[in-house]
RNA sequence: GGACCCGUAGCUCAGCUGGAUAGAGCGCUGCCCUCCGAAGGCAGAGGCCGAAGGUUCGAAUCCUUUCGGGUCCGCCA
């Protein structure tokens, strides 16, 4: 359409310099009534031509319109409306009944290899709701990005290294303790404990039980005491974490979150991968031994200023240099982290998407500096950072205490509303915008629930074939013979008005897709469900437009085509959110 | 003190990367079923896009300043 454009604007201004034709867009339009598309040609080029960009676009929509690729009209201030013939519109219907599900696949990506990292809560515990937003984001962006052409692998992070792992060791082996008969108390025990004992849930009490059934009393000394910890701890450290992490995997897998590749940080280190990566950024003269000034207006007590062994970041456009080591010498978490994006990379990820929580917020700048500098530019990093989400019940925050009765875990939430609720609605928001997860609306089923309107969107679909097929033989309705049907009947504005819906499909999923908003298809399948509710009711007002006849009218197909190929849609927005479509509602 | 995110209808939020008269839902007013699922639809009222400057043909969108709210700020991961 473009390269008709500016054919058409160099018909009308012979000579135009190229830096005025690069500005030349041609884009769809907010508003039907301008049309389909507009370009801002004549607006562009006034300027330079000494025009006035009405009269220049009066020229420029003469030599479209005798072009005859769409109809061309001028409108405000030198806009050209372009409304594509409506049979244009209609030959798409055939290509998405055809193309089913796979409507909408780009080629945007050009199987660039993006690694998307998401989840990698901490092993020490199950799932909570925190949690939950960053899964669903990063899962729906996974699968967007899967189907604009880029070839994704979903990643998780399993931070199983480090103090939280040890003190969780240690909870743990409590637990052991007291199911071989442990005669301390658990402050007794508590006082022995480096840093003091964490993770008193009792969650781990089933670890404990498993310890003691595999190995007895071979982990603790005399009478259920304490033994040394080269006794236990790596036993029931990598126990525990493996035990965390079945859980966590089955909280994901209810959520529907399948991911291909989970990385141990713990692997990662003891392969030496923190001491390469740090030597790679020395290589480059990127680390220093110095001294960070201390935060402005806050400083911490125990303030002392000390050298530090620092990275650049500096030169990659963050704020401070940032320290990669601790005054004992061992690895910060972010020379860790260094490490595994340089695994990440090493792996054929030219792209990294990282979902992080907001208070990681001021991480960002930091890690991408890292991987810039790592890659010479090459590599890029992009964060999405969700902000935090707030639970209603009743129009009350719910306290996310850990006492019974207020509900903490992922799993709780799934159980209250569902899967498909929990991931439609979690993706109703753009994630850096923080958000309430209202209870009672996630399972209403009214307008206001965005997942129940959609759902009986695509389960009105179904029920029209479901009649349909009490009025005309079956083989009418499959695919291929709907994609035969005699669209050009296709006239009422209701009807046109959700072709250009479904049309619009591809470049929502491009545009979702570049800009790494996943919630935008959610949106977009909202008002998908809204324009065909907005047909289907047509024909409540005028027998004439409904989509069911008796006896069957030749328009009768053709709206049933438009009906499989919104349905089609719809489903294809769903597998991108990982929804479930419904074939009725109950 | 600094960094990042958010300020759009009474409320909850979109706004397709700079386009035309800023859009939905809820709430409010009034309509549409002897049934193609009313669990829906139509119409109306409701806005100085937090504020002030700037950039240009054109700004909710980009830049600067400023005011609110949120996250965070060397040895936590």
């Amino acid at each position: 359409m473009r390269t008709h454009v500016l054919a058409a604007l160099h018909a009308a201004l012979p000579g135009l310099p190229n830096e005025v034709a690069a500005r030349v867009e041609v884009t769809p339009t907010r508003d039907p009534a301008h049309g389909d598309m507009a370009t801002n040609a004549a607006m562009v080029a006034a300027k330079q031509a000494g025009r006035k960009p009405a009269e220049l676009a009066a020229s420029i929509a003469q030599a479209l319109n005798a072009a005859g690729v769409a109809e061309a009209s001028v409108a405000g201030p030198g806009f050209i409306n372009l409304r594509l013939a409506p049979a244009t519109l209609r030959a798409q219907v055939p290509v998405i009944l055809e193309a089913q599900e796979a409507y909408g696949d780009s080629f945007v990506g050009q199987g660039v290899h993006v690694n998307v990292e998401y989840v990698s809560a901490n092993p020490t515990g199950p799932m909570h709701i925190g949690h939950c937003r960053g899964a669903v984001v990063g899962d729906a962006l996974s699968n967007l990005l899967a189907k604009a052409g880029y070839a994704v692998t979903k990643e998780y992070y399993i931070n199983d290294a480090g103090a939280q792992v040890a003190a969780l060791a240690w909870a743990a082996y409590w637990r052991y303790l007291q199911a071989i008969g442990t005669a301390l108390t658990e402050d007794d025990f508590a006082a022995i404990v480096p840093g003091g004992l964490q993770y008193r849930g009792d969650y781990l009490v089933p670890v404990g039980n498993a310890l003691a059934a595999e190995h007895g009393r071979s982990l603790a000394g005399e009478d259920a005491t304490p033994a040394a910890p080269s006794v236990w701890l790596d036993t029931v450290r990598d126990t525990t974490i493996a035990t965390m992490l079945d859980s966590i995997r089955e909280d994901l897998a209810a959520l529907g979150v399948v991911q291909d590749v989970f990385t141990s940080e713990r692997a990662l280190l003891e392969g030496g991968a923190a001491d390469r990566a740090i030597a790679a950024l020395r290589a480059k003269d990127l680390i220093y031994e110095g001294v960070l000034e201390p935060p402005k207006g806050r400083t911490p007590e125990d303030w002392e200023p000390r050298p530090q062994t620092l990275f650049r970041a500096t030169q990659y456009g963050d704020d401070v240099d940032r320290p990669l080591q601790k005054s004992d010498g061992s690895n910060t978490y972010f020379a860790n982290d260094i490490a595994y994006h340089a695994d990440k990379a090493a792996r054929g990820a030219a792209v990294m998407i990282d979902v992080w929580g907001a208070d990681h917020g001021g991480y960002v700048q930091r890690m991408k500096a890292a991987v810039r500098a790592l890659s010479d530019g090459r590599d890029t990093l992009d964060v999405v950072l969700c902000q935090i989400v707030h639970v209603l019940r009743g129009g009350q925050p719910v306290r996310m205490s850990k006492r019974a009765g207020s509900f903490v875990t992922l799993r709780d939430l799934i159980d209250e509303v569902g899967r498909d609720a929990v991931r439609f609605t979690m993706l109703t928001r753009k994630p850096d915008a923080q958000m309430e997860f209202d209870l009672d609306l996630a399972v209403a089923k009214t307008r206001e629930n965005p997942v129940f309107y959609v759902q009986y969107a695509h389960a009105r679909c179904r029920s029209l074939f479901r009649r349909a097929a009490e009025h005309v033989p079956a083989e009418r309705l499959g695919e291929e013979a709907l994609a035969q049907a005699e669209l050009g009947l296709l006239t009422a504005e209701p009807e046109l008005a959700l072709l250009r819906r479904l049309v619009a499909w591809p470049r929502t999923v491009e545009a979702a897709a570049l800009a790494r908003e996943p919630h935008r298809i959610a949106f977009f399948l909202y008002d998908l469900a809204a324009d065909l509710h907005m047909m289907y009711n047509r024909g409540n007002d005028d027998a004439a437009l409904r989509i069911i006849q008796d006896p069957p009218s030749d328009a009768m197909l053709p709206r049933l085509a438009l009906v499989a190929a919104t349905a089609s849609v719809i489903r294809s927005g769903f597998r991108v959110l990982g929804v479930t479509p419904v074939e009725e509602m109950r």
